[in-house]
DNA sequence: TGCCAGGCCCTCTTTAGGGCCTT
């Protein structure tokens, strides 16, 4: 596997899309990668202090009566945080899950250190074949084992993980690059998508 | 009261608009 770095790759459930508008996090599932190989997880759900829409409930399956007995948000992100660690950090479409993860840090003025990749921006490089570009069609586009529920957090970071090494296997294959690390993905994710193939070859 | 995201990326572009992705 040509990944030598240690990641926190992780995904957010929450009452909706914008912290800005007063949303807050209810889940949060992190996996963390070493070597390629998944070393530790984390799950735990957290009550928002408010009750979710059904919208919400039908989406990922979990429940007010599911949150009424879980940790506040407070208590279950300062964990969190210590999970994390000085590690880089991984999610799909990161800019959301990294609104969330900064909103909820705030409120219990703690911080990380690491830096945000994004796996949608590096698969719409990698795989621009794919259909779209949505988690639960890469994951079957790069015919990735699939037999849980999408929309709960640690599932879904566990197949972006997967996700992840895919296309680091990818680009190990067609490029001959054989360690990809983080600083590649990330400087990967700022090239256009047109001049993609070329910075991987002068790699 | 009632409204309600935001960043990326393409194109019929850059003095802009709209689709994609996340919940």
């Amino acid at each position: 596997m040509p990944l030598a770095d240690t990641l926190v790759i992780l995904d957010f459930e929450t009452t909706g899309l914008s912290p800005d508008m007063g949303d807050r996090a209810i889940e949060i599932g992190a996996v963390r990668i070493e070597n390629g190989v998944v070393v530790e997880k984390f799950q735990e759900l957290m009550n928002p202090g408010e009750h979710i829409s059904p919208f919400i409930e039908d989406y990922t399956g979990i429940t007010n009566a599911m949150l009424a007995d879980a940790p506040p948000c407070e208590e279950v992100m300062d964990k969190f945080v210590d999970f994390i660690g000085d590690d880089n950090l991984i999610a799909h479409n990161a800019s959301f899950d990294k609104r969330f993860l900064d909103s909820e840090l705030d409120r219990i003025s703690r911080r990380y250190t690491g830096k945000f990749a994004c796996s949608m921006l590096a698969a719409r490089r990698i795989f621009q074949q794919a259909p779209n570009h949505k988690l639960g069609t890469l994951v079957e586009y790069a015919n990735i084992d699939s037999k849980g529920t999408f929309h709960r957090a640690l599932y879904d970071s566990e197949m972006t993980a997967k996700l992840w090494m895919a296309m680091l296997e990818d680009i190990s294959q067609r490029y001959k690059i054989y360690e990809i690390p983080f600083l590649l993905m990330v400087k990967l994710i700022g090239t256009p998508k047109k001049s993609v193939h070329q910075f991987l070859r002068r790699w």
